[in-house]
DNA sequence: GTTGTTGCAAATTGTTTGCACTGGT
DNA sequence: ACCAGTGCAAACAATTTGCAACAAC
């Protein structure tokens, strides 16, 4: 939990190749690639996972601890104007970031007990999404709101033992 | 949409018994029934819809300007607590309070252009509810968050002429 | 008369904005 | 050299908390 950061001696060829593909995406709209975002870019990549403002800001002030909380946000709107970030909401009021390649298309399921997010097929919602459309006319888009329910561990438990809590304490 | 509350004229028998009802359970709790709750309670019922926070507040004011504001986020949570009022949680940061017992069990989908809220059947997703349990081990709770989509009017026209904007102007 | 609840003001938390300056190209 | 983007401080919005006064029971 404290250090997923790749320690500056290891280049991480991934991470390498993603902040020179988004430096040409950028330069092509006549915008930047600066420190800000390259860590921004940096912390979403070297997890992989789901990250709310919080825990990139937490990241990016390890990677980068001269970059300001104010440029976090500026290079997370920039960087989903791009299309190279997307972002989830989840129950309660927190949003999470991550990266449009990662893992292809998928859906989020977030346990309200511990916070644990659960990534599911795309193709889940598929017959919902159908049966949305010829009832009300309405385009469903899966992908950007997490499921709300409770993860077997804590389906199980009943009590609030905080089995693993990799995200919020989560109220509701 | 100025004035759904009912004048003080009409009594409105359904809130009648509801303040009446949940004035029961309160006191059976210990608690109590007071002025910001009855008022909370009151838009709610008029309403019959889902009301963030703003409009919550909103209401209140109408229908008893002396309550404060902070006094209508208490008794929402005590409320929610008691059962009585549910939340749901739309995309972007809103969250949308209703009466529990209101037309039954639902869930919600909002557009993400206009806000709209769209009530759909609370069976629509125990398919997909199964498929995770069998999966995961997770206990899907459809009716705590919005799916997130385009209603007809914004998808037809996919340019913001913020159609009818009963609800927020949504930013994603 | 208790004590749960309120109103108010102040504290918090999370995000945005104005602006002079820095740094990418 | 130009101007997008940054750092910082201040503005903002939304919600929470401490506390004395109040009112439901």
């Amino acid at each position: 939990m404290t250090s997923e950061v790749p320690s500056p001696g290891s280049p991480d060829p991934d991470a390498q190749a993603l902040l020179a593909a988004v430096a040409v995406q950028l330069r092509a709209k006549g915008e930047r690639m600066s420190a800000p975002r390259r860590a921004v870019l940096t912390a979403l990549a070297t997890t992989a996972g789901h990250l709310s403002t919080e825990e990139i800001a937490t990241a990016v002030a390890e990677i980068a601890p001269q970059v300001h909380r104010t440029s976090v946000y500026r290079a997370l709107a920039a960087l989903s104007e791009l299309g190279v970030v997307q972002h989830v909401h989840l129950g309660h009021g927190a949003t999470a970031y991550h990266l449009t390649g990662t893992r292809g298309p998928h859906l989020h399921a977030q346990c309200r007990q511990c916070g644990r997010i659960i990534d599911l097929p795309a193709d889940l919602l598929v017959s919902v999404a159908d049966r949305m459309g010829a009832l009300h006319g309405f385009e469903l888009d899966a992908t950007h709101v997490a499921l709300s329910g409770l993860c077997a561990d804590c389906a199980a438990e009943p009590n609030f033992e905080e089995h693993h809590h990799k995200h919020s304490p989560i109220a509701t």
